[in-house]
DNA sequence: ACCCGTGCCTTTACGCAGTAAGGTGCAGTC
DNA sequence: GACTGCACCTTACTGCGTAAAGGCACGGGT
C-alpha cells in the first residue's frame, strides 16, 4: 500500500495563500469582521492557527491585505463602442455589488494602506475617461471621484438605515449620485 | 485644614465622558487608532482603566461611538445669499479638513453604525440642496452624493500614495471631483 | 543503508487586550 | 451616627496575535 504523506493522511487539503484567504473571506461574510481570528481560521482550515504564519510571514497584517486585494481589485472593462457613460454605469453597478456583498471587508478597503489594490482599478478608470476626450489631468481626476464616490456612497448605505426617517431606495440613490458625476463628466468630454 | 475630597487631593479634574472622549482623540491623533486602549486611556487621564466604565457602560463601543460623533458631526451653514454652491464648496472644504485632522478615526466613521452621527450633516446638506430648487428627492440623493463623495475621497487620499506614481494634489483633485457633482446638480436645480 | 537538510505543521508560552465582579472611601441626608 | 449612593480601584478571567522551538515525513546525496 502506497503511503500517503501525512497531510494527505488527515484528509485535508493541503494549505494555500489562496486557500487561507478564502477561509477568511468566508468567516468575515458570515460572521463579521470582528470574528476573524488567527485560531479560529486554523479551525476553519483545520489547522493550527501557527500554520497560517508559514504561508503568511507577516501573519494577520499579510492576511487583512489579501483580503482587500481579493476584495477590491476591479478594473472596468473598456466601451464596446463609443459609450463611455454605459462602461462606467456597469462598473459602478458591480463594483457596487461587489463590495456589498463583502460588506464587512470595507473597513478595511478603506483604512489599508494598500495602495496597490486601488491602483488598478483607478487606471482603468482614467483609461476610458481619456479615451472619451478628457485631458490626462481631468481624466484621472475622475476616475479617483468615481471611485471615491463609489466608495463611500456604498459604506454610507452599509452603516445601516437612520431611525426614524424614511426607508431609503439605495440603488436609486446610487444610481442618481452616479448620474450627476456623469453629466459633470459629460460636460468636460470632447462628446459632450 | 480642610480635607479635600480625595479625587481632588489627586489634583486632577473629575472624569466626564467629555474629558474622555477628548483624552481618546488626543490619543488617536497622535499615535494611531491602533494605539487606543482603555489601559492607555485610563493612564491618561491619570486613572485606572475601569473607571472608565462607569462614565461609559458599553465600554470601548461606546467610546468608539462617541469619537464618530465627536468628528463627523459637521452640518453645513446655509448660504447667505443666493449662492448655494459657494456654501457646499464651503462645507466640503471643512469637512474634509476636519476628517484628515482626525484620520485616524475616519475608519470608525466609515465602518460603524452609528446613523445618527451623519444624519444631522446629511439634512442640512438637503435642506441646501432644497432651497436651491431641487425637488425633495433629488435634494436627500444629492446630499447623500455629497457626504458620499467627500468621505470616499478623503478615505483614499489618506490611503497613502501609490509608489511608482506622480505625487498628486490631492487639494485640486478633491475639488475637481466636487466641481462634478456640482456641475451635475447645477443642471437640475432650478437655477442652473 | 544511512544521514541530513527542507518544508509543513504543532506545541508551548508570553504579553497585551477588554471587561465582569466585587471592594473601598468619601459626601450628603436623615 | 447609621445609611445610601457615587466615583473610582483591585483582582482576575478569557481571548487575542505571534515569537520560538520542536517534531515529522519526505527527497536526494553518498
Amino acid at each position: 500500500m502506497v503511503r500517503q504523506p501525512s497531510v494527505a493522511a488527515q484528509n485535508r487539503p493541503p494549505l494555500t495563500r489562496e486557500r487561507i484567504i478564502e477561509a477568511a473571506l468566508h468567516i468575515v461574510d458570515g460572521q463579521g469582521l470582528g470574528r476573524l481570528t488567527m485560531r479560529r481560521l486554523g479551525d476553519a482550515l483545520q489547522v493550527e492557527a501557527m500554520a497560517i504564519y508559514h504561508h503568511m510571514p507577516r501573519g494577520k497584517e499579510e492576511l487583512l491585505d489579501g483580503l482587500v486585494s481579493h476584495v477590491a481589485v476591479f478594473p472596468a472593462r473598456p466601451p464596446a463602442g463609443e459609450d463611455w457613460r454605459r462602461a462606467l454605469r456597469e462598473w459602478a453597478t458591480a463594483y457596487r455589488a461587489r463590495l456589498t456583498a463583502h460588506s464587512g471587508v470595507l473597513p478595511l478597503v478603506v483604512t489599508r494602506r494598500n495602495p496597490a489594490a486601488l491602483s488598478d482599478t483607478a487606471a482603468s478608470l482614467r483609461e476610458i475617461l481619456r479615451r472619451a476626450g478628457l485631458p490626462e489631468g481631468a481624466a484621472a481626476d475622475g476616475a479617483h471621484a468615481l471611485l471615491g464616490y463609489v466608495i463611500g456612497q456604498t459604506a454610507l448605505e452599509l452603516r445601516g438605515p437612520s431611525p426614524g426617517e424614511p426607508p431609503t431606495d439605495w440603488d436609486a440613490r446610487f444610481t442618481a449620485g452616479l448620474e450627476l458625476i456623469l453629466t459633470g463628466l459629460s460636460s468636460r468630454a470632447r462628446r459632450p
